[in-house]
Order: C-alpha cells, then sequence, then structure tokens
DNA sequence: TTATTATAGTGGTCAGACCAGTTCTCTTTT
DNA sequence: AAAAGAGAACTGGTCTGACCACTATAATAA
C-alpha cells in the first residue's frame, strides 16, 4: 500500500491496487481474488477497508463474490450499473440528452472509420448480413464499431449503448432500407452521403 | 432495514433505501445526507455496512463525503463512471492508434457540437480569447469541449487528454492561424468547411 | 471404495474503539 | 457589545476482533 498518496482514501487506494494486480497477474473473467483477509494482510490495512473497496467494484459489476467461496473476477460488459446509475439519474434530461447527442456522434464516427478502415469484402459480408437476418438496431451498429477496428470507441459505444437502453425513451422507427442505404454508403466511399444516410436513419436534422 | 426481501446483502438493501430517501425527500444535488452513524440506527444496520453502502455510491460519483461536514449529494452530470471504467477497462489496449484516432475523431464532434449550440457572443468572447492568449493545444480544445455543451463528451475527451499526453508522442505544431481558421468556421457555421479546418490543424489526410 | 463428518477457509455483519478533521457554542478578552 | 479563543460535539476514516452462514476439502468411518 505504502507508494500510493496519502490524501486519497484507502479504499480508493485498494481499488488501484486490485486494477494493477490484475494487470499484473493477467487474471481474466471467472478468475478468483484474494480473499478479504489476505488482501488485508498484503496490503496492510482493516479487512472492513479492503471490503469497501470490493464492495464498490462488486455494485460496479467487475467483480462478484460467493459467500463462503470468494471474489471472482467478472466479465464486465458495461451492464448492472448502468442500470443502477439510471435509476439515480433518470430525472435529469439534460443527461439524457447528452447520451442520445453522444451516442449518435459515436455512431457517426464509427460509420466514417468502417468506411475508410473495411475492405469490400468486409463490407459486402456486412451487406449480405444484414439484406437476410433481422436484427436490432444495437447489433447493427456493434457491427459497424467493430468495422470501425478501434476498442476505445467500440468500448464507449457499448458504454452508451447500455445507457441509451436503459433509459427506456422512445426509440424512432428504422427500417431495413435505412440500413441498407447506409451500408450501401459505406460501399460507395462517399463520406458526405454516408453522414447522410445517417442521419437520415436517426432522423436527426442537424450536426 | 425493513428486511428488503430475503437473501441480498444489506449493502444493496441501504442502497436501495438511500435512493428511496433521495427520491422521497426530494433532495438535489448539494444537499446533505444523514450522517452514517444515524443511518445505522434509523435502518438498523452496522455503521461498517452503511459504509459499504456509501463508499460503492462514492465511487460512482453520486456522493461525495467530507471528513467532519458529512456525506453530500454531487451533481452527477458527466461521469466518473467513463473515468473509472477506462482505467479498468482500457487499461492494456493502450493502442496508441486508437487513442489519437479516438481523441481526433471526439474533437471533431466537438467542434461540430459547438458550431450548433453556441451562439455568436459565445463564439466571439473565444475569438477574442484565442486572439490574444498565449494557449495550448489543450486549453483550446477545452473550450470546445465546454462550447459543445455536452457533458459526457467533456468527460470523455478529459480522459482521452490524458491518455494522449501521458503517451508522450510526437506532437504536430499548430499555428496561431489554423487555430484561429477553426474558429472562424465556426462562426461562419459551415460545417464542412469545419471539418476541413480540422483537419487541416492536426494534418489529416481522411475521415 | 464410498459415504460421512470434522475442519479450515470465505464472505456477511456487527460492535466498539480511536483518529482526524469541521462546526457550533460558550466563555474570555478587548 | 463585539471579537477572539477554547473546547465540546459531531462527522467521516480506519482498525480490530468477534460471530454467523456457507463452501470446499481433508480426515475418518462404513
Amino acid at each position: 500500500m505504502s507508494q500510493h498518496q496519502k490524501d486519497s482514501k484507502i479504499y480508493v487506494e485498494i481499488v488501484k491496487e486490485l486494477r494493477t494486480m490484475i494487470d499484473r497477474d493477467g487474471l481474466k473473467p471467472g478468475d478468483k481474488l484474494p480473499s478479504e483477509r489476505e488482501l488485508s494482510e498484503r496490503l496492510i490495512v482493516g479487512r472492513s477497508s479492503v471490503r469497501e473497496a470490493l464492495r464498490a467494484l462488486e455494485l460496479l459489476g467487475l467483480i462478484e463474490t460467493r459467500r463462503g467461496e470468494g471474489t471472482f473476477i467478472r466479465d464486465f460488459q458495461g451492464n448492472q450499473l448502468v442500470q443502477l446509475l439510471s435509476t439515480f439519474i433518470l430525472q435529469d434530461e439534460k443527461a439524457k440528452k447528452d447520451i442520445v447527442e453522444t451516442k449518435n456522434l459515436i455512431e457517426m464516427d464509427c460509420l466514417l472509420l468502417a468506411q475508410n478502415k473495411s475492405n469490400d469484402d468486409q463490407l459486402l459480408s456486412f451487406k449480405s448480413w444484414a439484406d437476410t437476418a433481422v436484427f436490432t438496431d444495437d447489433e447493427f451498429f456493434l457491427k459497424v464499431a467493430l468495422l470501425a477496428d478501434n476498442h476505445l470507441f467500440l468500448r464507449i459505444w457499448t458504454i452508451l449503448k447500455d445507457y441509451y437502453n436503459s433509459l427506456k425513451m422512445d426509440k424512432v422507427e428504422t427500417t431495413k432500407l435505412e440500413y441498407m442505404n447506409v451500408i450501401n454508403k459505406l460501399l460507395s466511399r462517399q463520406r458526405v452521403e454516408l453522414r447522410e444516410a445517417y442521419r437520415s436513419l436517426r432522423k436527426m436534422s442537424n450536426v
């Protein structure tokens, strides 16, 4: 524990410590963390402080604890906490607007990246999938985010998507035609037209 | 603690209890929550359980605690959740390319939002600042992100900026002229030209 | 071998103690 | 009466030790 700056609270330091521990030891979802008592000893802190850190991470959905067994790393893909947070901030209209706005722009960014980075084969495969399969909006843009080939954007989009879904807002209807139109613009490599196709799909007036 | 239902852990019940308490009493950001000891008494639970709940909410950025003063509801907007998750999720994939790419696109998004949402007064004030002051690239785009009036983007950008700076990459030289050019395009309300001005500033070839 | 039973380990919770800050009050000083 | 100061009272921060309930494993008995 010692190295970390003293000002911040112990439990935050423990959170950081756990992060580096997970990183250093290459722990993956499903793996077991040291027991509370062992962490308490190793980090030379009280068990209650360890628990504060673990409980916080648990509420975030980053870990899972099973009585009698131990604490395990969880397969976190945004979840849990999104729901929790939404129950706390649902009132904030501005926040809602921000989420929608951000999600839309991020999706646009992903589209542009996909357009730039994907080859025709990838896009044609995408197109044939969209042509035949029945899919949700999330599934469609997940594929876009994957084509964008940018982990950061993928992560950000995933979180935003979960947020957005937890808001339970009225969603605009989207026809398959509009999705196909977007894909076609991806293929035609026309930036401006791609943007237009997305705006049309989302029924956006500007930006 | 009205035995909120079976098995779930006490601290989770306390979190729920706090939510309804905030809701029922109409508590707003800045308002003070009961002290840990009082909550402990009122809910008939141990103080440590109360703390586990409060620490979790604190890590989520929903409340703020000040030693000697108390626990307060926080002005949740943006969210430190992005911050937290990023340090946990993005830690290993520091693909420099992704970070630069993402940062650039986010900045572009913020520019477009700023162009749409800001009035001439704001932009002119921005312009006169840029005209006279000596500023860094970060300072410039911080102002842009603020003009974009989207806390989420502000949060994301801040994190990306910090990541980017920590990479210590070679930064392209930017002249004041290029910054002024961007501001002028903001004022002229031309989307396409604004994008072009930014690309030029960052010496980007495409996207 | 298999079934049973201790036993050690793990999380869940509580109570009490002490520290370190802040706030409020009441006395002392000016 | 007003300002300054001292101290009590309160608040969060942390640690310790004690149980409880549950699980997994080792030792034992069938």
